[in-house]
DNA sequence: GATGAATGAGCTTTCATTCAT
DNA sequence: TATGAATGAAAGCTCATTCAT
């Protein structure tokens, strides 16, 4: 099993430094800290990445975003539901933009950071707004959903924290209509479980 | 300015402490560092402030609050102008609360950062707020706050970092509106500079 | 009150460090321990004595040595009292000759003793001594008596701890009346408490 | 003796650790000092070790102790060749007990001091001891031969300090047959050596 | 290729001590 | 003279990384 099992290891630490690098940010976290975890030797990190700062890259590089999918009218309740309600659990129960954050004294994070945000959420918006400034009034929504991220997960604000998809999505809609300049309706089917008011935390604390 | 004056040292220390924890996060920064900006020794760090989580402690502790200072329907300009547009030079540029997020691995940032989003941003425009659910509307306004500036000196995104305060201006009054259920006004005083169009960012390099 | 101070707080210095040296060793002992303790600024230490050895050296300069006031007959009760049950709270509480072992990595402090050992023990009984190896026999009871001092102090064995002089002096008496090749009797006038069975340890803590 | 072995390097660690704490004592030993004796990098102490702590508590664990080895009525005489004759190079030249009262400014040391002195030298005496107060004349026996390991060693006293075991062993005898209430004799094959007469401290610097 | 022993730079912190005022 | 600001060396320890086997 020689060569399924560099691919295992490989994989496993992949998981570990991502849990990692966005519990505790990139400086806090040690090589033997993610080695340790997968329960093998730190050297096979500078063999399979190189160093830190590669495992970093790879980590931060495949961002899952697949929020294109699905009606264009739906975009915004979508990344809602990106930033605030699905499950980060490997990325420590916070959405990757925001853990990257805490990594954001790096260039490479910040550029790391400035790519997924201008790729995924203000080009997105960007074609959907319509009028003069659009890309300001995208970038300005993509603000608020990163904004919203944060207060909820590493702030903690009391009425953030504890809000259901059913209380934050009627007040992202209107202002996102408002932003944008055209009517943005709810996810329809918002994983089942639209107007879901139980928390939305669960699972993301080890 | 004497050479051998504690309090002027202690001054000067507390000063690169603040840029460079704003600008390289806690972990990434050494009180070498610090003390080598000042050029002194190190171990004063440590006779005045004890520890270097005591200089940190001390540096997060005061943060300049004085948005109450004006009427109330200008309350969204002057926390817009704060986190954008304030000279934060001394914090490397950003906002002292962005800045902080650097940090955000560790608990205690976390916890400065929260007490003072509640008791600087949330609280104050929870007073404004009218209806049901004023808490939560007031920390979607102050989320959108803290994204701008994020978006704006972490992320850079094109449109905002070069964005004036006459090109933010009427978006933020409008949704401000909406959200808090009253009319907020801009700033007609902000700093005599009302649509000044020069780099917000200028200054916070050295 | 100029001169007066500057005597009372040589004094103090002198007695924290006793203490502190005593009790902890040389190298353990920072010379801000004792400026602490006598609530002064360490920087007098280098006034008064130089340095830390200066300092050290001085405090183990003034051993008392009262031992050979009295009868011949009585020396060893004497130095026996002396190791074990004098009132050593000046110097935590043990005898001088044990807590200065601490020191013993110093070649300096091992002077000291060596000096203290040979004019004070060995030599006062080599005068008592008869016969070939007088010299050597007297050694081998100033030997008896630190090992005591140590067992008793240092090591803390259970029976030595808790002896009281009527327990110890009878076998002492006898090997020394044996090794010195001539009659030893008790301390008739023991501290007025010959046969005392109280904790001989008391007030040795601070 | 290959370069690259674990086993070989701790144990030279922990020989250079033993020699470094008994001559100098525990505070000021530096881990570097070890380390450097030995020729590798600092860092591994901490990782066959833990801390500089473990090192020390490892190095003082494993004194030897075979003095129940042999006829009972020679326990003493094999005692005093233990701390005045035998080898102890490995140590500084002193015996471990004796080396180790220079690091009894701390606890730890303090505790293993007692256990080493109850457990090897006051229980074996206790045995032999006949009548009332047999722990007590034990623990007196034990202290001399403390005593006399210091005044040798430590305090390097003229006469002590050029003896021979055919000089000591008359005095140490006649006294602990006294103590013990029984006779004890000499130990008939001390080391091939019985009458040596010379130096005894040679060989234990380095 | 894989294992793990070894490295050296750097960390925070404490030390004894000096020098300016 | 006396106060205390300032210093530089060194401490224990952790780091990312390399190199021998």
């Amino acid at each position: 099993m020689p060569k399924r099992d560099r691919e295992a290891t490989r994989a496993r630490l992949l998981e570990a430094a991502r849990l990692r690098f966005a519990r505790e940010g990139y400086d806090a976290t040690s090589v033997r800290d993610i080695a340790g975890d997968v329960g093998v030797d730190a050297t096979l990190i500078f063999r399979y990445f190189g160093s830190k700062k590669g495992l970093f890259d790879e980590v931060t590089a495949d961002i899952p975003r697949d929020l294109l999918d699905g009606p264009p009218e739906e975009l915004v309740a979508r990344m809602l539901e990106s930033v605030v309600f699905a499950d980060w659990t490997t990325y420590g129960g916070e959405h990757p933009l925001v853990a990257m954050l805490r990594s954001s004294a790096h260039e490479e994070a910040r550029q790391r950071i400035r790519k997924e945000v201008c790729d995924t959420y203000v080009r997105a918006l960007e074609d959907l707004a319509r009028g003069e400034d659009a890309q300001l009034r995208a970038e300005l929504l993509s603000a608020w959903l990163v904004g919203i991220g944060i207060l909820r997960s590493v702030v903690a604000t009391p009425a953030l924290a504890q809000a259901g998809a059913g209380d934050l999505a009627p007040h992202v809609q209107s202002v996102a209509s408002a932003l944008l300049g055209r009517p943005m309706s709810g996810n329809s089917g918002m994983s089942g479980q639209d107007l879901a008011e139980d928390d939305p935390r669960s699972g993301s604390e080890g």
